[in-house]
DNA sequence: TCTGCCTGCGCAAACGTTTGCACAGCTTTC
DNA sequence: GAAAGCTGTGCAAACGTTTGCGCAGGCAGA
């Protein structure tokens, strides 16, 4: 039983809306009740009750952030930047991560509800547009990377993919692999259509021994080089899912005695804080992780506050080049163009 | 306006209490209603409101966790194991990082308490005993790694530092550095106790040269690696407060061409696991993670069911040989003892 | 002096639940 | 056949706030 307005109202001889508008500081309360009052709240160790304030206003000042995976870093470092937008708006946040699992996903989203939190961001969703009617529940929702949402703030997937493979490319490789993701959502599909799409453009086949899923964890990584050194033809260069997949990769190939980025170039996505630390730095993809997590907050805000004009916005990926990749060693010279047949 | 018990019980032509009772399985309702009652929810799409349900039953099933950072995987992974915890009581975590400010931790707790969570776990404490008086509140609250806290579970950081550097000096390093936190709080303090406890039991003297601050965070490693490079007489092996400090070390010394372990010895704390997968693989003083959130979240859940013989728990760390530590190159034959004076 | 406005405060309703109590109708027990 | 118990439901209070409305007293303007 903690000690409420009106244990404070009795001992000042006012009533309870007196005492909640001096707290609050209403205009039509005297300086001298006011302060009187508010003494006296902080002398008894007055604490408000969120829960009685949002059940009568009917609105509550923190809004919910579900990601996918709080192991990994890049999810945790877009909710230090929604944080930082939230916390400026005096909200705080309700975080949770549904360790990519979508029934996790829909009971979070639940518990959102039922906490009748004011705004949701959702980061790697997989139930996409499963939002839509579920969204029409009156509570704003912005999605992270998922372009077929309204209401979203995307990186350019596509666009990421191709930079990452003209990179390796212009190395002069051209057996290149993909590391997948598992499960199958839109942003995987991107970086996969990137991957073809500048392949084909170098008039390279697309091997679809090359390509192995992973799962976007460092696990992933070192499952799909035990797959690839087993190919009769193995790549010289590896485009990972993200730096996580990336990092699992590296270090199995360091296991089997293979130098990076000698023996093979190796290029992540993400750019978590930790590429730039690891042995050999990675060379990566990054992803505005910090404008990310800005503009989807903001967009959230703005959503709140009803606005009505939004719209989807997609940032640029950038390329970022450290020392996980390098020139090709056979056919170093040899560069893009023509069909080139398999060693 | 989402809709109400109210709202169902107008429809079904019953009272509110009516469907309150058929939505908790209560037992006087007679299964006919309770069939009918659940059926109209699910087709209205009601979602109950824990705001309201919070207030009249002035508990909640939610818990607070304050961690000291969540861009340092450590707390993130104990996070993991509290919500195991959690979700198999069926409650759910309101969890926020205070960034290592005790101002934000400070503010944290009131937000908590503001929300009239059931308890409250706070990893890093920078208030340790601050807690004393506030925890009189009636809210039960649990500290990681607080030892001077009645309700705590703690790993003995005393006893990692002394496996920690037994093993180096075992590998035959005397030179040995120790790369702190920059806050002083008790996990700290305990750590430096164990370095100096074990180079006297040696017969080696403190140099505090070799004591140099970092601050738990990958730069922190890598400001302390230019300062030890500085010396006159630098160290051989190099004992870090955690994972993280370890691998802004290692990268460091990469960077000026160092071969690890070879050139230096480092070893870490904590085992992330990053630190299984960086190159080379790191050694480290395995803290307990799952279990200290488990007991954590454990003890917390005896506390709010109000059991009375509650004490504080300590969990032993383990020494990992990997890849960052190996023998002293010098003089690697002489083993302990003796009064060994630095070369 | 009267009207009207402003100031400072209290009353009471409302938010959406839960739950003790009451009670009507039925069933069982002796 | 009366007493006692059981079953299913409704009433109303309660949780701790906020806030529209009302009102008393003071003050200014005409």
């Amino acid at each position: 039983m903690p000690i409420s307005i009106k244990d404070i109202a009795q001992k000042a001889n006012v009533s309870p809306s007196t005492v909640s508008r001096a707290l609050n500081d209403h205009p039509r309360i005297s300086t001298e009740t006011k302060k009187q009052i508010q003494g006296l709240a902080r002398s008894m160790g007055y604490v408000p009750s969120q829960t009685a304030r949002n059940l009568v206003t009917q609105q509550s000042a923190t809004i919910g952030v579900a990601v996918a995976d709080y192991l990994d870093p890049f999810y945790v470092s877009l909710l230090v930047s929604i944080e930082d937008v939230a916390l400026a708006n005096n909200f705080d946040l309700f975080v949770s991560s549904f360790y990519r699992d979508h029934q996790r996903e829909k009971k979070l989203f639940d518990t959102f509800y039922e906490k009748r939190l004011a705004g949701i961001i959702v980061a790697g969703s997989l139930i996409d547009v499963g939002y839509l009617p579920q969204s029409k529940r009156l509570i704003p929702v912005v999605l992270v990377n998922c372009v077929s949402y309204p209401f979203s703030v995307s990186v350019d997937k596509l666009a990421g993919a191709k930079i990452a493979m003209n990179h390796l490319i212009d190395l002069g490789h051209h057996r290149i692999a993909y590391v997948s993701q598992d499960i199958p959502f839109n942003t995987e599909f991107l970086r996969l259509e990137g991957y073809r799409a500048v392949l084909s453009e170098h008039g390279i086949p697309v091997d679809d021994a090359l390509i192995v899923p992973g799962n976007g964890s460092v696990m992933g990584g070192i499952q799909a080089v035990d797959r690839l050194l087993d190919l009769d033809n193995p790549p010289t260069a590896i485009f990972c899912f993200n730096d996580m997949t990336a990092i699992g990769v590296i270090h199995t190939l360091h296991q089997c005695g293979y130098d990076i980025p000698n023996d093979f170039s190796v290029i992540g996505f993400d750019d978590l804080e930790i590429a730039a630390y690891y042995h050999p730095p990675l060379t990566t993809i990054r992803q505005p992780i910090y404008n990310l997590g800005h503009r989807s907050a903001s967009m959230l805000f703005e959503l709140i506050q009803g606005q009505e004009d939004i719209q989807s916005e997609t940032l640029e990926p950038a390329l970022i080049v450290r020392g996980s990749t390098a020139r090709a060693q056979d056919q170093s010279t040899k560069k893009g163009g023509g069909a080139i047949e398999n060693v």
